[in-house]
DNA sequence: TCAATATCAAGAATTATTCTAATTATCATT
DNA sequence: AATGATAATTAGAATAATTCTTGATATTGA
């Protein structure tokens, strides 16, 4: 009994960063038991997850969610501006909480993601001819290639 | 009997551009009857067509041929760097026969795609901050928005 | 011509995602 | 706290694009 309690309690020690406090509204969205997990899990694993990743994950904490309900709140906060939905040629859809302006990069060799941004002071607009008239909702920068091995 | 002749004939008259040329073999592939009527279509109908648009038009010439065979003209068509695979979200796969560096436009008010270049004399690497030794193989720029009607 | 190889067709299988219907949770009022 | 209204969740079925499998055809090279 005494070794079962002491085990409860080192297994309470976080291996994972400090846990992240996220309150009960964002931009408008009710923050519910599934949606704060969901997004917390985007802030914890910066790897760009797939909603399968997320749903692996989540399930850490809350047993009974269904892959449904990832996808429902994934969708949502999509929605919400709250994070970004990512796609690499027709994989899954993979997720990020980075909102800043920014590119992907894809590893082939070891499958990372890397973000990329501009250089300072360059916006997209500055390098493109784009049709007259046209109003930008969404840009999707998306490269694929290797690092070179110095 | 005179009226039918009378009329296949007018039904040989080309209402679409003059027939292109395909040579027996590009890039090291092979032209079948198939991948030639395939990307026949890609030259001329610079729509961005799905699989699914080529395959409804194809069947004019090759009435026999199956969407799985188009699926795989487009398919080694990509592989040999003959044509290009846009993605839009998860929308269905468009292929397309400009070859140059270019990204996509896509009008959400209208579903026309326009292919977007950069300004002259800029490339991506000008304006990235790419991760260091970073060898790009493959760069997909993608824009969603409107075009403001003056 | 004949064998080896490549291509094609038809339909089944796969996979990511969305939909449906039923249940559960939350919120605003009393 | 109970009540009704709304929103969220669940499990599993349905969907749609694409890929795979298998057997038939076509093409090439000897």
């Amino acid at each position: 009994m005494l070794a079962y309690f002491a085990a409860a309690m080192v297994s309470k020690i976080p291996d994972q960063p400090l846990e992240i406090e996220i309150p009960e509204e964002i931009s408008g969205l009710r923050m519910t038991r599934q949606r704060r997990e969901v997004y917390r899990i985007l802030q914890q694993e910066r790897n760009h997850p797939t909603a399968n990743d997320v749903f692996m994950r989540v399930k850490d904490r809350l047993p009974n969610i269904s892959l449904a309900t990832v996808y429902n709140c994934l969708e949502v906060l999509v929605q919400h501006g709250i994070i970004r939905q990512v796609n690499f040629e027709r994989e899954s859809s993979r997720y990020c909480p980075n909102l800043s302006e920014h590119g992907h990069f894809h590893d082939e060799a070891t499958g990372v993601i890397h973000d990329v941004v501009f250089k300072p002071g360059i916006t997209l607009a500055d390098v493109l001819q784009l049709p007259p008239g046209a109003l930008i909702q969404d840009v999707e920068i998306t490269l694929r290639g290797k690092i070179a091995t110095t």
